[in-house]
DNA sequence: CTATATACATAGGATCTACTACATAAGAGG
DNA sequence: CCTCTTATGTAGTAGATCCTATGTATATAG
């Protein structure tokens, strides 16, 4: 079987990544060796040092492959559901919910990383551009969810999908080490008043898109009676009020 | 000077653990080995092992030494301001805004113990004792505010107690890797829509308590139109509602 | 004042780890 | 086939780290 050195070299790196994701996440990235490593991916360490130069070199090469794998993923649970309280029980479920198996692993993996950002500025950078993406991301889908009048969101979109990022992130790691703390639906309950999910009283859903998108096509003022002194403040009302464009970065949710 | 032995032991002791939260902090557990906290501490390896039998005896160490100095810390922060808003701010420019200093390190270090929470269970059992302890003494501040009709949040207050740390603790991290993802008011609006803040409309301000209190005794069912579809769900509505008592565990700020 | 116990210091061993030269095998090109 | 280049394997080193065994000075007790 004639393989091309390309080949031979993408699969070895792939395999090493793979095996460092694993290991890294499932051991913290200090407790894992080169060695280690190279075992896990059925090759050794010289290996690693030919494809990434170091230890850290590997660690940014995965920062790297995950830029694009992440999207696509919470990309997809957005649209699978079409109620709005569906969507944030599938992003939820997917990310901070089922506390085994692969999340809880990329939960971990994102924590390691993390730290190490806060710490060493070349990790720092990679992250960051990782956060950007996502954020950008999720600040548009949030725009055209907005723009449906599917949502009423107490900030703007784009502080919107920081802040929804972090009440996921933050639950997940909650639950991590007390699962009592709260249950899924006060999970969901909590990231909907977030984004201010509009409910039908009835039936406790939201109208579909088609249904609803020409009732209320640009997110206009809300009807609210003045004489309603506990109303939630809307951002549109608050002084700190930025616009979307003004948003630059975001963090991702794997 | 003739001191006592007693005096001599927990001074090292006390010597020992504050060095090893600094360094942990600062450079991360794996980083920082025996000698450095033991040298930072103007004592040797040989006080460490003697106080602590292993590292990670340490680590359990600073773990124990944190239950109290934590709940005390937001208890004040939860005292100074008398507007809901106010108190939120406070507690949020403590914990997750200023993003450097103290606060920072000690979000590290939360972050580094929870790691290690998440694969070690001998961690993972003081921590959720920590978690357990800052979420109780959270569940009856936010359960008066209820009483005091000070806020209506989206869930009842004792997984209120667990969202409110996740999110204050998700935002902080965010924060820490993306500055511009939101700013201080949205962190603050988005609390505030979680907990369900009343606002004053026309001042933007809660009523005192003082005030306020006679006027809504016990969180009476808010007289809402039924008219109004896009209501949020409150949770004494959600099917997944729990009673407060059934509460165990929380996460601590700090 | 002597004897014992305590609190910490000192020195070193065994192990581990990131990384480096060098070796080898296999594809690429003529 | 014959050479060049590339991808990976092999072996070894220097340094760091956790921990142990033992020494020592100070406090306490009789």
């Amino acid at each position: 079987m004639a393989r091309t050195q390309e080949e031979r070299k993408v699969e070895t790196r792939g395999r090493l990544v793979a095996a460092a994701s694993d290991l890294f996440a499932q051991h913290g990235i200090d407790a894992v060796s080169v060695d280690a490593v190279a075992d896990a991916a059925e090759r050794t360490s010289g290996a690693v040092y030919a494809h990434f130069g170091s230890k850290q070199g590997l660690l940014l090469a995965i920062l790297d492959e995950w830029k694009q794998a992440l999207v696509s993923v919470i990309g997809a649970q957005f649209e699978v559901a079409n109620t709005a309280q569906d969507r944030l029980r599938a992003v939820w479920t997917n990310f901070g919910g089922s506390s085994e198996g692969h999340s809880t692993q990329r939960l971990l993996l994102d924590h390691e990383l993390w730290l190490r950002a806060s710490r060493d500025p070349e990790v720092a950078t990679m992250l960051h551009a990782r956060y950007v993406e996502s954020r950008e991301w999720l600040t548009k889908g949030f725009a055209q969810w907005m723009a449906d009048g599917l949502i009423d969101p107490v900030v703007p979109p784009a502080a919107l999908a920081g802040l929804f990022k972090a009440m996921i992130t933050g639950m997940a790691m909650q639950r991590q080490v007390d699962p009592e703390a709260f249950g899924d639906d006060e999970a969901v309950a909590a990231l909907a008043a977030l984004i201010g999910v509009r409910v039908d009283s009835e039936s406790g859903h939201l109208p579909t898109e088609a249904a609803k998108s020409p009732e209320r096509p640009t997110s206009p003022k809300r009807a609210k009676s003045p004489e309603r002194p506990t109303e939630h403040r809307r951002y549109y009302d608050a002084p700190g009020a930025v616009e979307l464009a003004s948003f630059k970065a975001d963090v991702p949710i794997g």
